[in-house]
RNA sequence: GCCGAGGUAGCUCAGUCGGUAGAGCAGUAGACUGAAAAUCUACGUGUCCCCAGUUCGAUUCUGGGCCUCGGCA
């Protein structure tokens, strides 16, 4: 059976640097699972692998799309799927690193992602009438789809706005599913005590603005990328977003840029838990690399 | 030194016409199937600066002290 190896975890535990070793040590090849470094230009602000690193062994799924581009779930285990086979049929060994819990399990657990693109218009107009009557909208779920009305917060519009325009095709609840893939996986947890974790992101932050981060956001607002965008909604890229437009202070942006990262890190844990025993969780600081290795050999 | 403003949650501050207090942010937990670094939900915490007085009762009123920030010297 074909193998792959994960490493998740949340952002500036060191994944990238275990995973450029390992995949070195073991012929294998990176398939990225973060959902900000598909794109091209954001490279400071994601900690993307740096062109050197990535050099060192072939990476995929990163650099993909512009900024400006529509990008999904659906999409994106696709792409993952095919670059992991491509990648076992060539002999070597798939290593899927990121920190987007929702990328990761559909790819490890094979989720049935349902069949319905986006519907720009139709999202846009009930956006609309959510503002005046959110709880018609949800209502009208309750109507189509009992089962998945009872899963969703009525007050989490974004999340009713979905379930309605799959449920136009069949019922929200009936269209997921999950098939696993064909190939056996080891989960490689990297974790850290939440304080250092915290001081380390933020030192890196830091870090981003003196290697120029704010002028990375400035060059993709030149480029035409406008803050509403998904993509522009990342974090630091919204907050220098808005000191770039004179909304606040640089300082200010910083602050907010450290605090969402560990917001972004806590609910990371929610994704990737403690507590699953699928994953094989690590200490950063305690680990050795060969007890990784010894992982990646027997599974 | 004088005049003014203020000292309440980790931070910024609101409030109690005297009955021991509350928002935002931060923090913690949870949900998540084509926007996911998105979106949504739930939950702490307090010698109300100190001492004395008045009062059944003071964080609130009175007096004194300490500290901070403005202005004048």
């Amino acid at each position: 059976m074909n193998k792959l190896v994960a490493i998740v975890g949340p952002t500036g535990v060191g994944k990238t640097r275990l995973a450029l070793r390992l995949a070195q040590k073991y012929n294998g090849e990176i398939v990225n699972a973060d959902s900000r470094q598909i794109y091209r230009f954001m490279d400071i602000g994601t900690a993307k692998p740096t062109k050197e690193e990535q050099a060192l062994v072939p990476h995929h799924l990163i650099d993909i799309i512009n900024p400006d581009e529509d990008f999904s779930l659906a999409t994106y285990q696709q792409l993952a799927y095919k670059a992991i086979s491509d990648i076992q049929s060539r002999g070597k060994l798939p290593f899927l690193v990121g920190g987007t819990g929702q990328y990761v399990w559909a790819v490890l657990e094979g989720w049935l992602v349902p069949k319905v693109p986006p519907d720009i218009e139709f999202r846009r107009n009930l956006e609309q009438k959510a503002e005046d009557n959110a709880d018609e909208l949800y209502q009208e779920l309750n109507r189509l789809d009992p089962v998945a009305a009872r899963k969703i917060d009525p007050r989490n519009i974004r999340r009713v706005i979905r379930a309605l325009e799959v449920s136009r095709q069949k019922p929200f609840s009936q269209a997921v599913g999950k098939a696993p893939p064909s190939f056996a996986s080891s989960i490689i947890g990297l974790t850290m005590e939440r304080k250092e974790l915290y001081r380390r992101v933020d030192v890196r932050i830091d870090e981003m603005i003196r290697h120029g981060f704010v002028d990375e956001v400035k060059k993709l607002i030149g480029m035409g990328y406008n803050l509403t965008l998904p993509a522009m909604s990342s974090i630091g890229y919204r907050e220098i977003g808005q000191y770039l437009q004179g909304k606040m202070t640089l300082e200010e942006a910083v602050y907010k840029m450290k605090t969402g990262t560990h917001r972004f890190i806590r609910h990371q844990y929610a994704w990737f838990r403690l507590k699953d025993e699928r994953i094989r969780w690590f200490d950063t600081a305690s680990v050795s690399v060969e007890e990784l290795e010894e992982v990646v050999k027997h599974g």
